[in-house]
DNA sequence: TTAGATGTCAAACGTTCGTTTTAAACGAAC
DNA sequence: GTTCGTTTAAAACGAACGTTTGACATCTAA
């Protein structure tokens, strides 16, 4: 039977492992580093979690459990609200964003791991972990999916997937690396309600957009600067500093 | 001097790396992987690049090198056609993400690495890989902000930077899965110049949004929905199959 | 011919990896 | 008090890791 002194290891072992997998990855975190972290006997873990893709994917079920149902909640409660009318895409993408900036930007300690890790996994090669992920997430965006559909009924199917894909890409990459978000010099972290905002409102405007149709003419008058892209041959065109 | 068996096994070295860091990651590509790839023995590697580091710091700027040349040429000729009248955002958009979706989704034989190179390296936990990107990087974005400045003076600096970051996640999200532009059942490999299209239009009407300061009521109808996020405690809210 | 770089190779270096084994400590039930 | 299932611990497993070594060719310059 579970005692309380067990909850304890199993949590420990569990945010240890957060955050390993979010600072180096699923291959560059150890199995070693992570019972270092999290106090306890190389050999807990493999009771606990059998192996360390079992490990990673309690790690990734913990998390992203609560994390897409607050998403999906968020979606119901608003749909609820607007009765029959569809869904302002702001509202939408407020649901989509929120829960996952909130969480990953606002909290006080080091949960900065959760963000990372929400933001690594997008990129992890591993399969397993790929198709886990793919898995979990599969209804909610099935789901935001049909909300914009119809709220966007003009716009093709396929096109609001692909949108939804740069929505997707373009949080990961923030929650990945949330310092690019800082000021030049500044320090002070970045305030998650107006990230919320300017996400909402750049994407919400993107939404909207009618299909484009131009991209050769879209540019207009540079037009005849399309040349045929060469790869260049010579060697070392870009010295660069090594050091940072 | 350097024969031509010599650069032949230089360059055997660099597209076996960048195949296994695209597909592993920097941790999970293992040396002797590569140099089963590239034919070629062990030693061979670190005479001539001296470290996993350095290789991996060859294999970045061979491919970012002339991306990122492309990206600046593309935007200078844009700006030279357009003379004093600032450029439309479609063709700065379009200067920065060409020349990625071309190497990345246009050619055929396996080039399809690169793409997952560029995707897989924006979310790399190795702190010199990450030092050495900025680096590289750092002159392009800034001409590219300074170019979305003149295009868009109402929008403030901050803003546009955040912007940025938003497309650069959406651009290494698609490259780094462009399975997940594929249609649902479809195999078929994904237009590039069809995704620059989307990309173009999409972004493009972000851009041209103005600073949202609504969060809050953007929801409108849905605002009352706003409880505190409630983080779930409950053991295993969602079962979820663990395999594909 | 000799001296010295320049490439290439097989083999091994020591370390760390994920995982398993073995056994001891524990609390509850009989 | 003994037994039993559960939990922790130390040590070791074989394999794979990044890296180095030393020898063996090959070629140029003196």
């Amino acid at each position: 039977m579970p005692g309380p002194a067990e909850l304890c290891r199993r949590d420990r072992i569990l945010d240890a492992a957060e955050r390993a997998f979010a600072d180096a990855g699923f291959a560059g975190a150890s199995m070693r580093t992570i019972v270092k972290g999290a106090r306890v006997n190389l050999a807990t873990v493999y009771y606990y979690f059998g192996s360390k893709e079992g490990l990673m994917e309690a790690v990734l079920r913990r998390r992203f459990g609560p994390l897409r149902q607050d998403q999906l909640d968020g979606l119901r409660a608003r749909q609820e609200a607007a009765g029959r009318t569809p869904l302002a895409v702001e509202a939408i993408l407020e649901a989509l964003l929120q829960p996952a900036l909130h969480v990953a930007l606002s909290v006080p300690h080091q949960r900065l791991a959760v963000a990372r890790l929400i933001g690594r996994i997008a990129a992890e090669p591993d399969a397993q972990t790929q198709a886990f992920l793919r898995n979990q997430n599969t209804p909610m965006r099935q789901a935001f999916l049909e909300a914009l559909h119809e709220s966007l009924p003009e716009v093709p199917l396929i096109y609001l997937r692909w949108r939804l894909e740069f929505v997707s890409g373009a949080l990961a990459f923030v929650l990945c690396n949330p310092h690019k978000l800082e000021a030049e010099g500044h320090a002070v972290p970045v305030d998650a309600q107006e990230v919320l905002g300017e996400m909402v409102g750049f994407f919400a405007a993107g939404f909207s957009a009618l299909t484009a149709r131009r991209t050769a003419q879209s540019a207009g008058r540079a037009a005849k600067s399309h040349a045929p892209l060469r790869r260049r041959a010579g060697p070392n065109p870009q010295p660069l500093a090594t050091k940072s």
